[in-house]
DNA sequence: GTCTATCATTTGTATGTACAAGTAAATAAC
DNA sequence: GTTATTTACTTGTACATACAAATGATAGAC
């Protein structure tokens, strides 16, 4: 049967994995209207106020290109707030985007609590680390 | 650390995975000429003649729009055919679409062995049973 | 037989994401 | 000190993907 190969590909079942992962992320975030990697990167830079752009892109793991859309599109919403000094793009929050964190750490934790719910709290956080080493290994493997 | 809470977030780390393990698929199935769901795909309507979008959508995994989509695209490149039948689409390769399936049927098994060179035979199909079996979890819990 | 509800598909629109090319700043070579 | 190289970032373009709305077809109610 076809579906039994496709079952044995990593590139379909983490894919499958990511998007039903996803859908309950974006549940949770959207109460606040964002999308769940924005919300991550908010608490990055709250974190690490005058980041640069691509230390931010590196520890979202995106694309230097997709970190300045990212910022870009969060300055249209007034949450964050970009200064380039010389060559460099630093992210800081802005008012706004400061006294969204409590609300996003929330979801957060709802987050969490929803996968734990699911999968029990020890299976979920072996899974986590297991798909995270299992990216690492690929990762060095390139 | 901001990155040591990213890290114990499933959707962090199985979007990571998703992207890391489609840099490898991708890279292999370039070489076709097609991206490795769209392979997947010719794959699936290989075995299943005259299949509908809905079906093959589901198979998939992917919204039935994005199914129409993949099709469209292929049919462009010549390598399958719609067929409407009332209010079904039949999808089935062409004679083109054919003749390829040698050659992703020959990447697929060397993304495999990609796969498998990097986490160990045993351990890459262990993963990929653990993130399939995760994905179905979360699928039937939404 | 018409009307309505349901189902399969497509299309409009939007988002996330990336690569490649472009630009601009800093550094190195000489 | 000018030129070349590297580095950081942005922009143009493109693709995968989804949701919601639109369309078209079947089936059920009466």
């Amino acid at each position: 049967m076809m579906q039994e190969l496709l079952k044995g590909c990593l590139y379909f079942t983490a894919n499958q994995l990511a998007r039903e992962a996803g859908k309950l992320a974006e549940e949770e975030f959207r109460k606040i209207g964002l999308s769940p990697t924005y919300a991550f990167l908010i608490l990055v830079v709250k974190e690490q106020p005058r980041i640069t752009l691509t230390e931010l892109s590196s520890i979202l793991h995106i694309a230097p290109s997709t970190g300045t859309r990212f910022v870009d599109k969060l300055i249209v919403k007034g949450l964050v707030d970009r200064k380039t000094e010389g060559k460099l793009a630093k992210v800081t929050l802005t008012e706004k985007g400061l006294q969204l964190h409590d609300e996003i750490q929330a979801c957060w934790d709802r987050l969490y609590d929803r996968y734990s719910a699911i999968f029990g709290k020890e299976e979920g956080d072996a899974l986590t680390e297991t798909v995270l080493k299992a990216s690492e290994t690929l990762r060095k493997a390139e």
